[in-house]
DNA sequence: ATTCAATTTTAGGCTTCCCTAACATTGAGG
DNA sequence: CCTCAATGTTAGGGAAGCCTAAAATTGAAT
């Protein structure tokens, strides 16, 4: 019932794709992927347990409930929405994949909304938006392009 | 010399609105602020005066630091930055000054350096950019509208 | 000058998430 | 089957940031 913790997702999040790429997930994967020690991980999978989010029995491997499925990829959609827009905008890869994680938290449902709709946007522009073209002009030089916009 | 939390951002930000608004910050004003109770904010003003980026004297108000006021400066412009931006891409206003508080936070350099870049690319624009509009009609109707684009 | 209400501070405690060190389990190779 | 290295868990503790309750200070009104 109660709001889950940025931390809390971003667990779920890890044990998805860990899932998803090897077929099970090991407390090891885990603490890897997140870059934090067995303990931590052990700890809170212990706790994403007793709310139902995984399936955890000692020294074996953790997977994620139906319940928990759903968390994380719905985590997953707002980070890969995140990742895209950003390198929409000419964020460097490296630097987009990291700043995904930190956007992808505690933002309204709305705001999300308007970014994923922004990506969608530009995605499915019938040809490569001129607009966007011109920013990278403007990034570039900083100053518009001439405007043969008409 | 340490990396400043996101708390602390936070604490300094609302210190340099309270004081330009009113010349100088009581605790309780900086409480109400950030939606915490007294005795948090006495506990991070101490914290922040060790570091040198506020002046504290108990019972008396607090003020920024030359060193308190230029991070300030530097969080609220970020800050600016998101809360224009999400409002370009149509987040309502009230959802927008809150997200743009989650966003300030922890994003890397040339992540913000993109986004503002976008912002300026949008207000310095010649004429209101037909791309927006175009944006508009999309997250209204759900597709793009007629590429009467050339 | 005194009192009293508002403000601030201190004291003590809680939660979350992290760590290290020590102990337990597992499973693969001999 | 036994051993031992890898992996996982438990125990104990710490930092951050929040809280409530109680004590201290301030300053405005009498």
């Amino acid at each position: 019932m109660n709001m889950l913790s940025r931390k809390a997702e971003d667990y779920l999040e890890a044990i998805y794709t860990i899932v998803e790429k090897k077929g099970y997930a090991r407390i090891k994967d885990i603490a890897t992927t997140l870059h934090v020690t067995p303990p931590s991980v052990t700890e809170m999978v212990q706790k994403l347990a007793k709310k139902n989010l995984v399936i955890y029995e000692k020294y074996s491997g953790v997977n994620l409930t139906d319940k928990g499925k759903d968390v994380a990829q719905s985590v997953k959609y707002r980070h890969d929405t995140f990742n895209t827009f950003l390198e929409i905008i000419l964020v460097p890869g490296h630097i987009a994949e990291k700043d995904a994680c930190e956007l992808e938290h505690h933002l309204n449902p709305k705001t999300i909304e308007q970014f994923s709709k922004f990506v969608s946007f530009v995605k499915e522009a019938p040809m490569y938006p001129e607009w966007l073209q011109q920013f990278k002009e403007y990034c570039k030089t900083g100053s518009h392009p001439n405007q043969s916009h008409e």
